[in-house]
DNA sequence: TCCAACACCCTACTCCAGTAGGGTTCCGTG
DNA sequence: CACGGAACCCTACTGGAGTAGGGTGTTGGA
């Protein structure tokens, strides 16, 4: 191939990170994706020579890295189109990315299909800065909601609930799965509920769609 | 024609079974594949003289129809391979089809790729049961093909509140916003959930996931 | 004309989800 | 040691989901 697209993913959560590289494989017509989970092995794996035409970055970096790698990369590597993403809607994300001089911004919530577009309109040369327009039905994205589940402010046993949950799995099954009571599954969903902000289980399935647990 | 490999299709849903066809015609090298939407259109379309190579069977035909036709067609054209398709993965379908004596099974949401190479292995003589494993890299891609109410054979109003209830809305709301009573909401559910083949809507939700109406 | 399909409404029932309020262990921290 | 938190178990209750079985009115095809 003479001009392949290629890409490079950052994300601390590696199953996060080689979701979206995957998703950039089979539906953005990408012939590389490369998806690393710290700033060492982002740098790394940079060819200044022959840059990537896109790299995803995960805002909520450990340490605030971020906005430096995004700063950094931008002197470095200016032909490279830069998508921010994060996992919450504050606003003043949007703004410090968009000072850090990114071409487009999103939320990992996004789906799929507006995923897909974000990518072909950096292609293009376009920006994309949709994310304010959200914030419909979405009481629980107050606080940050990265993808595992302790990070969700859930106890392990929590975590396996509610990757069963998000399964469709009913009380009964989970309790039989984990050789528990069905009133002890109760208890942790209620927990989770509470957590989460949801008003039931089906609340909790339809927010965090698309999503998988650790 | 000598020794055209020839397929029968049957999936109540025309849309679908016409694609499988098309699908076997344009890329499994197929001469003949034919596809019908009920059990007496599929009997009509047989020749027992000369059978078909394949016949492709959605599980859920009406009345749970496929379990019968299965096995008839077992007895009937024991050289016909009989390849079985179903929309959900739920572990019971697959030990059923496997009883009636089916030598292949998929789930319909399977990449064209899978489908082709399980098409080849059938053809060759192999079975093909690989359903359990649900090809575990694509949760963040998974199909944002939009599903139209016509396609899963859905009446204009369950597919309006199918609509809602992949947004998570409880009867009660979806009642409102249609004005209706509630009760006439449940009747609609319960009719979705005989088609799709679900025991709740949870089940629903779940199989539907990533996907969109109309 | 009759019948089937669809949309609509109702009561009454069962079953599951989720809450409330009681309790027991175990473990880590002040 | 005493306390809190997590995990575990229980009964008893409310409310929504879904089924069963009754009904009406409209439409379109045999």
């Amino acid at each position: 191939m003479t001009n392949t697209t290629s890409a490079l993913v950052i994300d601390d959560h590696p199953l996060s990170a080689s979701g979206i590289a995957d998703f950039l494989l089979s539906h953005c017509g990408f012939g590389v994706a490369l998806p690393v989970s710290d700033v060492g092995e982002f740098w790394a794996a940079l060819d200044p020579v022959n840059p990537p035409s896109l790299a995803v970055v995960d805002f909520w970096l450990p340490d605030g890295a971020s906005l430096g790698l995004l700063e950094l990369m931008k002197q470095r590597c200016p032909a490279t189109r830069l998508l921010a993403i994060s996992a919450d809607d504050n606003a003043a994300v949007l703004d410090k990315v968009r000072m850090a001089g990114v071409d487009g911004f999103l939320h990992k919530q996004e789906t799929p299909d507006i995923f897909g577009r974000a990518v072909a309109a950096l292609l293009q040369g376009d920006n994309w800065f949709h994310g304010g327009t959200q914030s419909a039905g979405r009481e629980f994205a107050n606080k940050e909601l990265p993808v595992t589940a302790a990070e969700l402010g859930l106890t392990a046993r929590q975590g396996q609930v509610l990757a069963m949950m998000l399964k469709g799995l009913p009380n009964k099954r989970i309790a039989l799965n984990l050789s528990l009571s069905e009133q002890t599954v109760k208890e942790h969903v209620s927990g989770i509920l509470e957590r989460l902000g949801a008003r039931n289980r089906i609340e909790v399935i339809t927010k965090l769609r698309g999503r998988r647990l650790e």
